[in-house]
RNA sequence: GAGCUCGUAGCUCAGUAGGUAGAGCAACGCCCUUUUAAGGCGUGGGUCCUGGGUUCGAGCCCCAGCGAGCUCACCA
C-alpha cells in the first residue's frame, strides 16, 4: 500500500503502520491475523431479541440461574479500558451489544489481546449474559477471538460521518456508522420483497429483458450508448423495458413484471439518478381502470409490509398511502389553478388551440405585473415558456401536459391518480374510443413528484406505426427524446397483442416516500458522483 | 447547463476587525476491575480544496478552477 492513494494523509499512513504493529503483537499472542471463521451461537440482534430490554421486567436474576452462555461476533464501535477491566460495544446487524472484559476472567493473554483492540476491529467473544448496575445487557467475556483489524480511523463516534459527499462516496463507512442510513436500505430490501410477493400472489411471472438494446424505446429520454466489439454493434442501455415486456405478452405470458435498472442520460437532481430502478408490469385482458385499483392496493400493501402502516412522513407532511384521489389532468389544472393567474380555465380552453393560447396569454399577463414574489416570477416564466411553445405550433396536447406540470404537479402531496392524458405525449397508449385526442393513461403522484405511469396499451399495429412515424418527425424537428422507430415491435403487435394494461413505478422514489428521504441519493447505495480530484500523494 | 451556499487535523466543528492555526472525538504514553458521548494527567497531529492576485501581512478580500449541497432547467 506504500505510495497508494488509499491514505488521505500522513496521519492515516502512520496510524496504518501502528495498527500493523499491533496486528503483529496480536499474532504473537497466538491469534490469527486474518482468521476465516467464527462459530457464533447467536447474532447480536438475536441476543437482544431474546434477552434485551423487553425482558428486563423479569429482573436481573433472570439471567443468573442458570447462566446463559453465548458466542457472538461484531465490530467494536466503542471501547473503554479501566485498568484491569474494560467495556466495549459490539455492533452486528445494525444492533449493539456491550461486552465486559476483565483480567481475572479472560487471563493474561486474553487481556493483552483486549488492550491491543481498536475501534472498528472485528472480534468474537464467548461468555455469559448479565446486566450491569445501570441495567444494560452485557456479555461477561470468558474468551476473546480476534477476527479482523480496522487499519483506518473511524469517524467521530458521536456524530458519525456527517459529510454528505463522504457518506455517498464511502457508503461502506456510512452504513456502519449511521444506522439510520442502514435502515433505509433494509427498508429498500423489504420494499422489493413486498413488491415481488404482491405480483407473485397474483400470478405474475418475473422476467428479465435486455438492458442493452439496439433501439432504446419505451420512454421519452436520451439513452447512453455503448458498443459490442465482437459483433461490431452499437448498443443503447435501455431507458425502459416496456417494448420487450409487451412482446412477452404477445408470446403468451399474460402477466409479467420486471424490476431492474433503467439508464437515462440526463441531469441529476434530488429526484433523478442516471441509473434508477423501475418496476414494470403488464396484465393482459385489463385496462387502465383495472390498474388504478391495483396500484392503490399495491402501494398500501407495500407500505404496510415495510412500515407496518400506510402513514408515512415526508418533508414534514403526513401522507396516507391508503387514501387516494383521482382527477383527470384537466380537472387537476383547474383545481390547482393559481390565484395569481386570473380566472380558472374552462374545459373548452383545452380543446381549442386558439382558446388555449389566449388562456396562457392571459395568465402570463396576470403574473407579470404582480408583486415580485418568487411564485409570480416562477409562474410567469413557466407560462412564458408554454406561450412560446404555443407560438411555435407545439401540439395542443403537449402544451396541456406542460401546463399540468407547471400548475398542478408540485401540489400533489397526498396520493393522487391523474388520468386522461393527451395523445401527443403518449405514443404507446390506447386512445379513448370517444375522443382520439386523449388516451387511456394515468400517472400517480405522491409527495409532489411522479411515482408511476400506466396505460391501456396500444395494440393496433397500424396506429402504432403511425405514432412512431410521428415521433420520427418530432425527432427530425430537434426533439432528441422522441421515440425511435421499432419495426420489430410493430411486427410483434401485428401477431396480436391481447388487450393489455401496463404500468411502470419508480422504485427509488417509492423508497424515498416510505423512508422519508428527501434525496434519491439517500436511497441509492452508490449514487453517481463526479470524478474525485487526484490525491496528491499518488 | 444556470443561480445560491459550502470546502479548516482522520472525523465533528470554532476561527472575532486581514496580524504566528483552535476545541471535542479519534491517536500515542501513564493511572483506573460495573463503564456507557467513562474519567484524570501528559504528548503528537494542518498544502486552511487547488492555482493566481491585492496587501508590509490572507483561513478571512478579489479572480479562475475542482468537488459537494440546494434551487432551477431536462426528465421518471
Amino acid at each position: 500500500m506504500e505510495g497508494s492513494s488509499v491514505f488521505d494523509s500522513e496521519f492515516e499512513r502512520s496510524l496504518f503502520d501502528l495498527r500493523k504493529a499491533k496486528l503483529e503483537e496480536i499474532v504473537k499472542l497466538g491469534q490469527a491475523a486474518y482468521p476465516n471463521h467464527f462459530s457464533a451461537s447467536h447474532t447480536v440482534p438475536e441476543v437482544r431479541a431474546q434477552w434485551g430490554e423487553a425482558q428486563f421486567d423479569s429482573g436481573p436474576e433472570a439471567l443468573e440461574a442458570p447462566r446463559v452462555t453465548v458466542a457472538v461476533a461484531g465490530r467494536i464501535m466503542a471501547i473503554r479500558a479501566q485498568g484491569k477491566a474494560g467495556f466495549a460495544t459490539l455492533q452486528q446487524g445494525g444492533q449493539r451489544l456491550q461486552i465486559y472484559v476483565r483480567l481475572d476472567a479472560v487471563g493474561e493473554q486474553g487481556f493483552a489481546l483486549y488492550k491491543l483492540l481498536d475501534m472498528g476491529d472485528h472480534i468474537g467473544v464467548t461468555g455469559y449474559l448479565f446486566r450491569t448496575r445501570t441495567g444494560e445487557l452485557t456479555v461477561h467475556v470468558e474468551t476473546l477471538t480476534f477476527l479482523a483489524k480496522a487499519m483506518l480511523a473511524l469517524p467521530e463516534k458521536f456524530h458519525g460521518l456527517a459529510d454528505v459527499e463522504l457518506r455517498y462516496r464511502q457508503r461502506y463507512v456510512d452504513l456502519f456508522t449511521n444506522l439510520d442510513a442502514r435502515e433505509v436500505f433494509v427498508k429498500r430490501g423489504k420494499t422489493l420483497k413486498a413488491l415481488r410477493q404482491f405480483f407473485d400472489e397474483r400470478g405474475f411471472l418475473e422476467v428479465e429483458t435486455p438492458m442493452m438494446q439496439q433501439v432504446a424505446g419505451g420512454a421519452a429520454a436520451r439513452p447512453f450508448t455503448t458498443h459490442h466489439n465482437a459483433l461490431d454493434l452499437d448498443l443503447f442501455l435501455r431507458i425502459a423495458p416496456e417494448l420487450y415486456l409487451k412482446r412477452l405478452v404477445v408470446g403468451g405470458f399474460d402477466r409479467v413484471y420486471e424490476i431492474n435498472r433503467n439508464f437515462r442520460n440526463e441531469g441529476v437532481s434530488t429526484q433523478h439518478n442516471p441509473e434508477f430502478t423501475m418496476l414494470e408490469f403488464y396484465q393482459a385482458y385489463a385496462n387502465y381502470h383495472d390498474l388504478m385499483m391495483l396500484t392503490e392496493e399495491l402501494i398500501a400493501f407495500v407500505a404496510k409490509e415495510v412500515n407496518g402502516t400506510t402513514i408515512t412522513n415526508f418533508g414534514g407532511v403526513e401522507i396516507d398511502l391508503g387514501k387516494w384521489t383521482r382527477l383527470t389532468m384537466r380537472e387537476a389544472i383547474i383545481k390547482w389553478w393559481p390565484e395569481e393567474a386570473g380566472p380558472v380555465p374552462a374545459i373548452a380552453d383545452f380543446s381549442d388551440n386558439a382558446l388555449f393560447g389566449s388562456l396562457i396569454e392571459r395568465a402570463m399577463a396576470k403574473t407579470s405585473n404582480g408583486p415580485m414574489a418568487i411564485s409570480y416570477t416562477m409562474l410567469n416564466i413557466g407560462f412564458g415558456r408554454i406561450y412560446w411553445n404555443w407560438k411555435n405550433s407545439t401540439p395542443l396536447g403537449k402544451l396541456i401536459a406542460e401546463l399540468f406540470e407547471l400548475v398542478a404537479e408540485s401540489n400533489l402531496i397526498q396520493p393522487t391518480i391523474i388520468y386522461e392524458f393527451p395523445t401527443a405525449v403518449s405514443p404507446l397508449s390506447k386512445q379513448n374510443p370517444d375522443n382520439p385526442d386523449w388516451v387511456e393513461r394515468f400517472e400517480f403522484y405522491c409527495g409532489g413528484f411522479e411515482l408511476g405511469n400506466a396505460f391501456s396499451e396500444l395494440n393496433d399495429p397500424v396506429e402504432q406505426h403511425k405514432r412512431f412515424a410521428q415521433q420520427l418527425e418530432d425527432r427530425a424537428h430537434g426533439d432528441d427524446e422522441a421515440h425511435q422507430m421499432d419495426e420489430d415491435y410493430v411486427r410483434a403487435l401485428a401477431y396480436g397483442l391481447p388487450p393489455t394494461a401496463g404500468e411502470g413505478i419508480g422504485i427509488d422514489r417509492l423508497v424515498m416516500l416510505l423512508t422519508g428521504s428527501k434525496s434519491i441519493r439517500d436511497v441509492i447505495l452508490f449514487p453517481l458522483m463526479r470524478k474525485q480530484p487526484l490525491a496528491s500523494s499518488s
